[in-house]
DNA sequence: CCAGACGTTGTT
DNA sequence: GTCTGG
DNA sequence: CCAGACGTTGTT
DNA sequence: GTCTGG
C-alpha cells in the first residue's frame, strides 16, 4: 500500500511530467513525508479541458459522506474493485488524477517496531501515481473540501518482501492515458500493474520519517546498518 | 418500506 | 447517492 | 502510514 | 483495542 510519499521536483521537471502550467507548478515545494490529512498537489483536468496542478487533501471523501471525519481511512483504493466500489466508481469514472511524486515509504514490522523502507524509481526520477479525486460539501456548513487517493495493485518483487500491495506508478504514455476520459475501461484497467522491479530500488530510512512532523531530505538518507 | 453501510491495511 | 439486509 | 489519545472538573 | 489527527 502507500501511506507516506515524497516529492522532491522542480517546478520544470513537474510541469513537464504533468503537462501543467508552470505558474502553478513553481508554487508546489518540495516535500519528504507527506502524510495522510496533509495537502498535496495534484494534477486534474480543469473545465477549460487542460490539466491544472491543485491542492487537495489526502483521503477521499466520498460526496454523499455525512462528514469529513472517517477520511483518512481512505488514502487507497484496490484498482482490482475500484471500478464497482460506491466509495470510488464515480470518482473513477469521472476524477481521475495524477499525484506526483518521486518516492514513498512502506514499514516492515518488526517484533514492537515498525521500520521504513524508502522506494523510488532507479535514479530517482520522478512519476505519478494514479489517483482519484473527489469533491465533499458539508450541507451545514457549506464546507467545499477536495480530497484524493492512491490506487494500489499486488507488489512487485521487490516491493514484495516488505508488502503485499504498492501504489500505482504511472510513467510516460500512462500519465496521458489515465487522464484522457475517453479512455476505456480496458484501457485504464491495463494501466493498473505493478511497477517493474527492475527498475525501481529501496533502502532503509531513519523511524524519523515514523513522525509527520519530520518532513526534510533525513527522512529519505540511506541508515547505516544499525546492530 | 426503512436502516445502515459505503474502505484499506494488518493481524488473528 | 445507491445498494443490501431485514 | 504512524503517533497519541482514550475522561471530568475546575482553575489559570 | 480502536479511533482520530497529522
Amino acid at each position: 500500500m502507500c501511506g507516506r510519499y515524497g516529492s522532491e521536483i522542480s517546478p520544470e521537471q513537474l510541469s513537464l511530467l504533468l503537462d501543467v502550467p508552470e505558474e502553478q507548478s513553481a508554487q508546489v515545494i518540495a516535500r519528504y513525508n507527506i502524510a495522510p490529512t496533509q495537502e498535496a498537489p495534484v494534477a486534474r483536468l480543469a473545465a477549460s479541458g487542460s490539466r491544472e496542478l491543485r491542492m487537495l487533501r489526502w483521503g477521499l471523501v466520498p460526496s454523499w459522506s455525512r462528514d469529513a471525519t472517517r477520511a483518512a481511512r481512505l488514502i487507497n483504493a484496490r484498482s482490482e474493485t475500484v471500478a464497482e466500489k460506491p466509495s470510488y466508481r464515480d470518482a473513477y469514472r469521472a476524477r481521475r488524477c495524477l499525484v506526483p511524486a518521486d518516492g514513498f515509504y512502506e514499514w516492515r514490522r518488526s517484533g514492537r517496531s515498525r521500520l521504513p523502507i524508502h522506494f523510488q524509481r532507479k535514479g530517482g526520477l520522478p512519476f505519478a501515481f494514479a489517483g482519484l479525486w473527489e469533491r465533499w460539501g458539508s450541507p451545514v456548513d457549506g464546507a467545499d473540501l477536495q480530497t484524493f487517493t492512491v490506487l494500489t495493485t499486488t507488489a512487485n518483487e521487490l516491493v514484495g518482501e516488505v508488502h503485499d500491495r504498492m501504489p500505482v506508478i504511472l510513467t510516460e504514455g500512462a500519465l496521458d492515458r489515465w487522464m484522457d476520459p475517453r479512455s476505456s475501461e480496458r484501457a485504464l484497467a491495463g494501466l493498473l500493474r505493478p511497477y517493474p522491479a527492475s527498475q525501481m530500488e529501496r533502502w532503509e530510512v531513519s523511524i524519523r520519517v515514523n513522525a509527520v512532523g519530520n518532513d526534510d531530505p533525513l527522512c529519505r538518507a540511506r541508515q547505516p546498518l544499525l546492530l
